[in-house]
DNA sequence: CGTGCACTTGATTGAAGTCAAGCGCTGTGG
DNA sequence: CCACAGCGCTTGACTTCAATCAAGTGCACG
């Protein structure tokens, strides 16, 4: 029905990477701000539109999802899933507040990685300035295939790819919150659930 | 109309400064095979589907076009602009074939970045691998401001942002390519430039 | 001069959106 | 304990807007 694709990746492998080469340094004060733990619960913000982003999100366990408000609706850009990263790409490189929520759809563990503590850490230690470039690598592939799969994949195929990623968690999700996502109505999400 | 959007990227300061830090460093072998100057007739191809991508396409005058091809159609996936950077991340990365082509649309100069050349100098001079991952990094947001785009705009709003990208140039794509870009039909697109 | 290509315009079709009602839970209060 | 209000989802009828099909125009080039 579809080729596989890499819209997903997990990140865990050279996260934990990172984290570990953190640990290790941990004589350098910085590091102590780096990361934090935080739990959340479900409908939680971790970011408001209008806000700075100044974090990074490693989704340990739960969903989140990003969203804007267009002439009053809210229109889902994309969901995190466990092992996924999340963060709000222009808001860090350019500096400017972000257009997007990003809220917890489930109650969530997650990684807060701080950009300004990380930056300097990246900059002192550069086995992980190293290991991050591989994550950005990563995260431009990813969302190279997500354009590519909007192209080439129609509603009904990427809710096809959702479920097969995430068979059990997708069932959390509203029906709306998916239909939003792949762009279409509820209705037709529930017609295209319908035939098969 | 539309939020100003960084879906285009000018990457030229960066590439300028890895172009003089490699010509700084002329006595490594490696330096002569990462660079390669090159002139494309309109039409000819920069890769084909199915073949792995080993470079990295920097262009400085012309235009070409990222397409595959879908049940017989030519699905066009984006357009590159003078100081666009061109490539297939997917091949590269992961070291699979293409699934796309790289056509130029005009006539073309521009800038071959041999990958397997470019890494070893990357991994020998860190300033080069600095500038590489900011260069990574705006990829990445570039790619993330066309899934923003994509989703927030409407077909007619993207074709005016195309517009003001390169108004002079635009004039030379045929509009059975920037309707296919923006997933619309030619008469749509027809229609869309009617009214106004 | 005529053939082909790029684009426009018009008429018809079809798929998804909209509007509206209904079903089946769950949870709360009389 | 039942009643019913509210929510999440489904289903149906109607509408709308872009796709499709089909001509037609203008221009470029051999």
């Amino acid at each position: 029905m579809h080729n596989k694709s890499n819209i997903y990746i997990d990140y865990s492998f050279y996260i934990q990477q990172i984290f570990a080469e953190i640990n290790n340094i941990s004589d350098d004060e910085e590091c102590k701000f780096v990361l934090k733990e935080i739990t959340l619960k479900k409908n939680d913000f971790l970011l408001n539109e209008g806000e700075y982003c100044k974090n990074i999100y490693y989704l340990k366990s739960g969903i989140f999802r990003n969203y804007y408000i267009k002439e009053g609706n809210e229109i889902i850009t994309s969901f995190a899933f466990p092992s996924d990263i999340s963060t709000i790409l222009r808001s860090i490189l350019l500096n400017e507040p972000s257009r997007e929520y990003i809220q917890a759809v489930t109650d969530c563990d997650l990684y807060s990685i701080a950009i300004e503590s990380y930056q300097k850490i990246k900059s002192r230690y550069s086995i992980i300035d190293k290991i991050d470039a591989k994550i950005t690598q990563l995260y431009a592939l990813m969302l190279e295939e997500r354009l590519f799969s909007l192209k080439f994949h129609t509603a009904a195929e990427r809710y096809q790819i959702l479920l097969e990623r995430e068979p059990l968690i997708v069932k959390y999700i509203p029906l709306t919150y998916i239909a939003s996502y792949l762009g279409i109505t509820l209705e037709t999400l529930s017609r295209i659930r319908a035939q098969k």
